[in-house]
DNA sequence: CTGAAAGCGCTTACAG
DNA sequence: CTGAAAGCGCTTACAG
């Protein structure tokens, strides 16, 4: 016998929880109280509730739910860029990774300017999230002092800053750039040209650092050349195209970031250049296309859904634990000298 | 003289529009009124109030100001892929759009799954967002009940179905494939493979129509081979893979999506195949890497900026005038016939 | 020009 | 085991 006053809602209209409550016979705490799994319930009720439920298709609010509480179950996912693979597949296993964590996730990107992040930063924190995953375009959150003073649990991820009270997730940068330059060393390489993008990014800053250390240790210190660019293709690109109009080339270029690496790859072919045997490539980041170029291209294979799954197990930890002192897991980078990579012409 | 009772917040906590009103002396309806700026409020009133925003750092909780109305300020955006770089490049318009437009963009992506894009729209939905742009797995829409009954403005973009009452803005697909072939033709070429994904999409099988049709105009209609794959690189390699491995080989290659370009490339490159002499090889979507191949690769460039635009445009249109019949945009491809495309070795 | 009151959809003490 | 009441942060009629 159902209640003859239920109001059905317009076609279109969802049922909240009053109807469903109206329509079990119960009050709206009790549905509430169900649809939570807490507390003692007639199983009477319950089944009334589900019921009602099910016949209204009944689905809560999220954002209603949380708004008692003073932060909404939702992560902010803050990447630089999503033209770029690296972060694509980088946001691809956080949405699966918040699959089924009762948080939602909102990815927004910060076009690798500063100021815009501080904004996505903001408008993040006005939606209450709960916490913020965020790669950095300059190494340290431009919103900082607003992270810091409404206290969100903040986690950086694969630019991660030197100092810093915020978590970090990284990879070992340092090493693995030096690992390169050894290499190439061993091969019997002299002149080498590093291609980073902005170094007020820590993760290029590093990646410099490691390789002009090897070098040194391999004596060939004088050889190492910097040619930093933006990080976007056009800016590398231009960059690229004008140390090669100036002529005077090494005899291996290590691209820092992938734009460069491209734009690297891209003079080659222009000037119809033999790789390597004129000049070997090798680049930081694994991207698709730089198994189907030819040769293919060596590469410094950084582990992204090792990172990402890091930086969200640290974020669920601080969630839990926010008085905790800040956290830092470093990765290892995997290398992969493919044909791109030789000895250079004696 | 500042009202003595205004309870400062904790640092961390925000400041609400009633702490706005205590400290202004005026009610929080008057607040909320400046801040939208509807009204005819004392300017007397409009300065303590905007003095009280600038010393409390007020910014409105977004969701919360919405809770009154049945949709929240809010866009669903839902791609196939964040790893695909053509999406990707597509997030990145659509942020850019929503900026400034009132709309917030919360971006998900179906993994390729009609499942899970039925999953991401009732968590959308969930969220009474006021409107969806989605680029459907399947070329419909997997959650479309829902979208209709609960009145959600809905534009489909780049694969639209046939038949549909929603918006759609999406390529000519029919004779951007056309025209791909006729230029083959023309060169010699009898014998050409195409290589789509599901061909449940509806743009799949329209370029791969398209590119029939113009094979029967040429008077090669049976040199054509179609070779369908999942829509990720992996599935494509694979199937790509084994199609080598059977030989008989075409004399060109149209991958139909990226992901079979960067396949046929690959084997092209392990088989140690001269490209185009061996092998010609014209690519749906222009991507980055197409151009530092050896040779380029030849590509019809599908205009993501213009797709973008006409689909927001839209969808702002759908959401003043929801009584509207359905609209279809269709945008041109452009050509760009690469080194990677030849006459066939006689 | 302004404020008290009710309400959005839910949750949270609290009283029974 | 259950419900009435108050509250989250805002907006929306409405009365003055």
């Amino acid at each position: 016998m159902q209640p003859n006053e239920t109001p059905r809602r317009q076609p279109g209209e969802r049922a909240t929880i009053h109807d469903v409550a109206r329509l079990a016979n119960v009050s709206p705490a009790t549905v509430s109280k169900v649809l939570r799994g807490l507390g003692a319930v007639k199983a009477d009720s319950v089944a009334r509730i589900h019921a009602a439920v099910r016949e209204l298709g009944f689905r809560v609010d999220p954002l209603a739910a949380n708004l008692r509480r003073s932060r909404r179950s939702i992560v902010g996912l803050i990447v630089p860029d999503f033209r770029n693979p690296f972060f694509g597949s980088m946001v691809a296993h956080f949405e699966r990774l918040a699959e089924g964590s009762g948080y939602r996730l909102v990815t927004v990107s910060s076009a690798e300017k500063a100021e815009r992040e501080a904004a996505q930063t903001e408008a993040l924190l006005d939606w209450r999230v709960a916490g913020i995953i965020m790669v950095p375009t300059d190494g340290q959150p431009a919103a900082e002092a607003s992270l810091v003073d409404q206290k969100v649990a903040t986690v950086l991820v694969d630019r991660v800053p030197d100092q810093t009270d915020f978590d970090r997730v990284g990879v070992n940068n340092l090493e693995a750039s030096a690992a390169v330059i050894r290499e190439l060393a061993a091969l019997g390489h002299r002149r080498i040209l590093l291609a980073p993008s902005h170094l007020v990014q820590t993760n290029m800053r590093d990646r410099v650092n490691g390789a002009k250390r090897a070098a040194e240790e391999a004596g060939i210190a004088g050889g190492i050349e910097v040619l930093a660019s933006g990080p976007d293709v056009a800016s590398a690109s231009d960059t690229m195209a004008a140390r090669f109009d100036k002529g005077d080339l090494p005899t291996a270029i290590f691209g820092l970031h992938s734009p460069a690496t491209l734009a690297a790859l891209r003079e080659v072919e222009r000037r119809g250049l033999a790789m390597p045997q004129d000049l070997s490539v090798v680049g930081f980041d694994d991207i698709e296309w730089m198994q189907v170029t030819h040769p293919p291209i060596a590469a410094v294979i950084q582990p992204v859904q090792a990172l990402a799954e890091m930086a969200w197990a640290q974020l669920m930890k601080r969630l839990a634990e926010p008085a905790e002192p800040p956290y830092t897991v470093e990765v290892s980078c995997e290398l992969d000298f493919r044909g791109s990579v030789s000895s250079p012409r004696a």
